[in-house]
DNA sequence: ACAAAAGTGTTGTCTGTACACCCATGC
DNA sequence: GCATGGGTGTACAGACAACACTTTTGT
């Protein structure tokens, strides 16, 4: 009963890589840290784990104060723990990242937690490890999204194809054919045509899709190569 | 300075699943656990995160601990982190995998630890979530070896085609026709026929084939779609 | 001579990719 | 009537999957 004695105990840490796509570039959450060391720098959002809550809980409970969302698509990313990578003390911290819907998100709270979207392409210095947390997020984003239709987690609920198709151009950093791309979304069959359209960008109009999920529940199963 | 204080601490433990391959089977190496709880059942090897040693590091002891090896494939599959996962305490896992050549293994380790190479195909019940580790270790694993010839750290030195062939056809649980697969190795051209043949299997004897390591970096960086 | 595993080629199908023009509409 | 983005089809190339016979050699 007391074999866990005289175990050493750590800080356990998280931190989120909340990405969100404003329709143009794929980006990310993150806070002007409020804690000493570096205070002022930024950094990803983040938290210890609790007591009595488990990890997976921490991190959501993380997200939630930093976005006031829950029910996102999160997913836990790594967990760092080189003895040094905070400089004030060892503490081992779990990755997560979140994929949100940019428009979902209350910019009250930004203001509130000094936080800012800033585009993956043009990353500031950020404390400790968390460049090389966000490198890592972003390829497994890249990973994902190719084998699971996660990317409509960062869209909103109606979409067109050219914003779908300027999601993936973002996370893949590449341009692709919209020919090729719409034949392919459709040949997959998890998208319907809601018969609306989009009026703004051109005067023609685009049709908004949403996603349907049951259809694409049901490929899951069976594997499925999205891009 | 002092922004750490009142921050919980938390015991955080390493389990490896060690995957070894004898020719026809994908194993994993399993003890009997010597600690309380659940003394005398089967068991991931584990141990704890000492207090001056990265998480990695931790990972490597434990690992050396069981095997007598350093410097073998291994990586961190996922961190564990269920309030009631260690029916014990409140305990956070760290698992890895680590891939080894069956044969470099020291058979006096297994009994001093209790060890067994156990079938995957026939796992024993385990203890706390030592089963899902498993079964997530198992599916990352081959995620990897699609797309990188890891599999070559389950083999021997020198191997022959079939047994390649059927390491893949383990890993995956499926049959492979002999034809398409030998052309597709080829093809990659990461592997060399060394002249020599293993006579036991068969009367023409086939031919031992070697891994190139140089060839394979330049593909990784390329990007490689490995079976 | 025969048994047992090794080694090797061809064909059809599918998937991915490159590429250019007409459509609908607001101004 | 024209400028703007939306929407669509075809042809070629490479990858993958299915399939069966000959070779070698120890007994």
């Amino acid at each position: 009963m007391s074999s866990y004695q005289k175990v050493p105990r750590h800080l356990l840490a998280i931190d989120c890589i909340i990405f969100g796509f404003d329709g143009e570039d794929l980006k990310a959450l993150f806070v002007k840290r409020k804690l000493e060391p570096q205070k002022g720098n930024w950094s990803l959002m983040g938290g210890f784990v609790a007591e009595t809550e488990s990890v997976d809980a921490a991190a959501e409970r993380v997200l939630f104060e930093l976005t006031g969302l829950s029910n996102v698509y999160m997913e836990q990313l790594h967990c760092y723990g080189e003895l040094e990578r905070d400089t004030h003390s060892r503490v081992v911290s779990i990755a997560y990242f979140a994929l949100i819907k940019i428009a979902d998100y209350n910019d009250a709270v930004l203001k509130e937690h000094n936080a800012s979207w800033i585009s993956l392409k043009e990353l500031p210095e950020l404390i400790f490890d968390h460049r090389q947390m966000v490198e890592d997020a972003k390829e497994r984003l890249r990973q994902k999204v190719a084998n699971h239709p996660v990317g409509f987690e960062l869209l909103p609920e109606k979409f067109t194809l050219r914003q779908l198709q300027t999601l993936y151009e973002a996370i893949y950093e590449t341009i692709l054919d919209k020919r090729n791309f719409s034949r392919k979304i459709f040949s997959l069959d998890i998208i319907r045509n809601t018969g609306e359209k989009e009026k703004s960008t051109s005067r023609k109009g685009s049709f908004y899709f949403v996603f349907e999920e049951d259809k694409y529940k049901q490929l899951e199963k069976e594997g499925l190569k999205f891009i």
